[in-house]
DNA sequence: TCAATATTGTAATGAACAGTACAAAATTAA
DNA sequence: TTAATTTTGTACTGTTCATTACAATATTGA
């Protein structure tokens, strides 16, 4: 063990989670270092020292936003409700606002749309993402096909990653336009293409 | 008619289009006025002095693809030949490479995922676009019923708005993961969904 | 040829940026 | 107490940013 001294005055989650709120609100370019030391409440030395860069935190920031999404979203699939049901949960809560009622749309894609083609970090996380949540949407399809919920007559993989798409084109969609009939239809739309 | 001064050395159509090109690698906030300047062959002076902003001239940047995009989204709407070739090439389209065979994704999305929050600008031409690319699909996707291609088992807009949601997420992942097979599987998903 | 007007290239401007230097403060172990 | 170690806040650094100032240049019409 190394010698400790002066101790930290903070949580490293709870300083990850403020800044993925900045992010978040900013995406990564537009958001200054000033910025993410009056939402973190940490000085410039305390954030340098802890985390060595803005880029650092910022990947720190959307593998926290991955993990607990990705939870979020499992626990969505693997409820014990009719699979149509989840399938219908998992698209609202693609386009749940805040507290504040504003919808800033899902940071990873928002990265993604940023930055997967030029920052390896972003394209790994949203990658991983992608592959973790087409699985688990593939899985609660077979499950629906087998209790005779889902048509059995396409593929599920095919019938999943047409949800995939569809669900990520929501998440584009409804944030950019706050066009609430539309995304109704999308939904609707969707579970109805699985019969 | 004012007395004309010395004329402009370029056409504002050109500088428009390699202004396009240049938010279009870069994004709006870590694209900087020097890069406009390189690519358009244009000087500070001349550029401010046409376009008045970084801005401005991003706002045209995104109006002249918007319209270039419409123009060809409606051109293969319109085809001759059966409604589902016409959606397969429009998901084709969506995850076109362009000559250096990289993708960049879809300039709309991307702005819209950086800045349709924050950006009334943004904000508008997104759901402009999104509006007449809506309509044309349910147009052709009616085309479709009465021609006895596509299922009239459900309404026209759910399925003309699950399509362009589907489209849209493909037009997200497709760039970030340029993952074929996954953008096979979407398209094929989602053209099997219409039936 | 010249007054009027518009464009062009270059140099400058002040602000904001990410990151660093460093001394003061707070802890542990001896 | 003190030496060792780590964190903290602040002041600073050098760079890059969007934008402006302006003189030189090129045109038109008289």
């Amino acid at each position: 063990m190394s010698k400790s001294g002066r101790p930290r005055e903070f949580k490293d989650n709870a300083v990850i989670d403020a800044a993925m709120e900045v992010f978040w609100d900013n995406g990564y370019e537009s958001c200054s270092t000033e910025a993410l030391c009056n939402k973190t409440g940490l000085g410039r030395g305390s954030l340098y020292n802890a985390f060595g860069s803005k880029h650092e935190l910022y990947e720190q920031a959307l593998r926290r936003y991955h993990e607990l999404g990705i939870q979020e979203q499992m626990e969505i699939l693997e409820r014990e409700v009719p699979v149509k049901d989840r399938l219908r949960a998992l698209l609202e809560w693609q386009i749940r606002g805040d507290s504040r009622a504003n919808n800033r749309g899902c940071l990873l894609i928002n990265a993604a749309a940023e930055r997967a083609k030029t920052d390896p970090a972003v394209e790994r996380i949203f990658k991983e993402h992608v592959d973790l949540l087409e699985h688990a949407i593939e899985k609660a399809i077979i499950q629906g096909q087998e209790a005779g919920e889902i048509t059995q007559d396409r593929k599920a993989s095919e019938l999943a990653d047409m949800f995939l798409s569809s669900l990520y084109g929501l998440g584009v969609i409804y944030p950019a336009t706050l066009n609430r009939s539309l995304a109704e239809r999308i939904i609707e739309g969707t579970l109805s293409s699985l019969d």
